[in-house]
DNA sequence: AGTTTGTCTCAATGGGTGTTCATGCTGCCA
DNA sequence: TGGCAGCATGAACACCCATTGAGACAAACT
């Protein structure tokens, strides 16, 4: 089959067959998990045979990369356009928070899926995807420290920052709802409140309560 | 065998055998998943036969709930001890803190499993679990809906503080390490500082970023 | 026309899974 | 001494899985 004639049967379809492939891929993994989702019933919702899936992809271990490799490489590229094009650390952080919320939850499905099945990938892969993580990472914690040197923000350990942050943002892939309650900028609005100025109303004087903590 | 000789055999082993396989299923369900981890293994590591786990416990999935709803429960009584003992709504939620970081911290891998794999649960033993979650959220909420009233923390929506929260300070659980550079005391007060006075050094008298958000 | 190329399918393969069951062993008690 | 209860076992069962390979079929090209 020739170029011309693929592209007219995709547009006729809607979408390729490998995109109906990883839709449902992405949907099975996220509901029952990598391991308890079966190739079977992958592509019985994409329309196709289990065997067709192979001429597609190398097996099932690279859905899950494609799917992880993608949304990872969007979030991290979001955000080093965010660092080169804002400079001002409290502006950037807001970005970033919003960048972040924004991907996890139009993306639910596919940011879930890299929180919770890395453990299903081994070797190179596994490494592969962690070093993309640990990007996001290193890029959210320069933006911090770079924060820090200037004296917006709390002087404060930079990694450990880094993980609270990213985990409360990724979290909301979990309960978030596109017909919920609240909108996605009202929570990137409460998020970003929450990280840059904490719970409490005023800005304690004394510690924080150290004494008596365990009982 | 009568009850005196079997208490005599388990401190002659050191713990029971009963012991020995949650121990050995909890390693295993959170190095591969609870789907990706075979009874045979788990057997093998409990240095029994796989048949012989099926005289202990029902069946596998009996093995999931209980390393769930023992550690569920746990969080529970402790918070629910905390919320008995204090009243001041900043001492409360420092406890709080400090109670599921070392938890988190202490049984690292059963309160990742209770993370990862409630979705491996079906019927009533999913819904089970995931009331348990539930009123440890809505403890949480309960302490900070008292905070905001008395004028201590900054009025928000408690639900989502509360999901925040619980988030960032379970995610301690996938970094920490106890031969680690941090002390958990030292993770649970950078975390209490975080959470209750933010990263900013100053409290903004503007309003956090709002525009040009997007690009 | 015949040939090639892209796409899909059917059927089979080989292995792994949770679970069951009949049986065996061991120490206790009557 | 015989029988019983607690515990463990090896072998089997029934199922499900990812993956493969040979072939079918259609469209496109020569």
């Amino acid at each position: 089959m020739t170029q011309k004639k693929l592209e007219e049967k995709t547009q006729q379809e809607g979408r390729s067959v490998r995109e109906s492939i990883l839709t449902a891929a992405v949907q099975l993994f996220a509901e029952y998990g990598y391991h308890a989702a079966p190739l079977r019933d992958i592509a019985r919702i994409a329309g196709i045979q289990a065997a067709s899936i192979y001429y597609h992809y190398a097996n099932k271990e690279a859905l899950l990369i494609e799917i992880m490799e993608t949304h990872m490489r969007h979030l991290n590229a979001n955000l080093e356009r965010i660092l080169r094009e804002q400079h001002d650390p409290l502006i950037r952080l807001y970005q970033a928070i919003a960048n972040h919320i924004r991907l996890h939850t139009s993306y639910k499905n596919e940011f879930f899926i890299i929180d919770t099945e890395i453990r299903a990938l081994e070797g190179d892969n596994r490494r592969y995807i962690l070093s993309l993580r640990d990007h996001y990472e290193s890029l959210l914690q320069d933006l911090l420290r770079d924060g820090m040197e200037r004296g917006v923000f709390r002087v404060s350990d930079a990694k450990v920052s880094s993980y609270a942050i990213i985990a409360m943002c990724t979290e909301v892939s979990t309960w978030f709802r596109p017909s919920g309650r609240l909108t996605v900028q009202e929570v990137i609005d409460m998020y970003s409140q929450m990280i840059t100025q904490g719970l409490l109303t005023l800005p304690a004087t004394a510690q924080t309560p150290q004494e008596s903590a365990h009982t």
